[in-house]
DNA sequence: TATAAACCCTATCGGAATAATAGGGAAACA
DNA sequence: TGTTTCCCTATTATTCCGATAGGGTTTATA
């Protein structure tokens, strides 16, 4: 299940990558329009900046702006930063793996083999998809 | 995340799938042969007896079998019987649909769109894997 | 330089879901 | 008749999520 805080982190880059002609958006604006709790969303954007995806402009008129083109921004990356792993197992994660305690053999794990392959697909649709691409579907 | 429940779940049936020449696999030997705590793996198995997908026989020499051809399981009904709906959002989900709160027109929301993709991408792995399938590859 | 707008940071909390445990009941076979 | 094994319900411990609270810091601009 996708956590609020991943949907709501693409949501808000979604509307800043529309509005956006370079200007910073600010977080009551974004709060206000896709319906998401002032101080949530706060944080989130918080994340999105640490990770290197988002600028920020403190003071008077300021607010968040996208740091690269939006298409450079690609799916996987936002939800690695905030959702966490893509894969569905630890064991089968690329950026965040780790062992099972019981599963004595991965190579002979049933649960293994098939999320694998489950991770593979969802990372074929992820990691081809930019921001910009979603944008301009959508609309 | 994948849930133990649904983790544990897969690996009983995989362990019946090999096992099994028709013969009743009991409980205790799911659990001491895959590390699976005992009345965990029973609540487990009665979820799937439920499913139509293991019939279970009583008294000595019982135990949990398959009911139907193990290349007639496939992995998408697996888990949605003990995890829930495949999709990341339930906006997007086949079995079970809901609308978001926030969000008034799915049709031109990322999140959504994105998302789509995701379930088609996985459900094609999933539903075309069968529990002889994934025995044999593993082998 | 004062002030207000806006981002920045930490702490906390309630509720839901998960993983596991406990204890007994009912059926089937020898 | 007694043992094995599945069947069912309830409870608990833990973790995570979503949200809230409250204040601090920076910056533009009047």
């Amino acid at each position: 299940m996708l956590s609020k805080k991943t949907k709501y982190g693409i949501k808000a880059l979604t509307y800043i990558a529309k509005v956006s002609d370079k200007n910073p958006v600010q977080i009551a604006v974004i709060s206000k329009e896709e319906n998401i709790s002032h101080k949530f969303l706060e944080s989130i954007l918080l994340t999105l900046k640490k990770a290197g995806i988002l600028g920020a402009k403190k003071g008077k008129g300021g607010g968040y702006y996208l740091l690269r083109s939006a298409s450079d921004v690609m799916m996987s990356e936002v939800i690695r930063q905030l959702e966490g792993p893509i894969a569905m197992v630890p064991c089968v994660s690329l950026n965040f793996y780790e062992k099972c305690d019981d599963c004595p053999d991965e190579d002979k794990c049933t649960v293994h083999k098939l999320m694998l392959e489950v991770r593979d697909s969802t990372l074929g649709v992820l990691k081809n998809k930019s921001l910009a691409q979603l944008v301009s579907e959508t609309n």
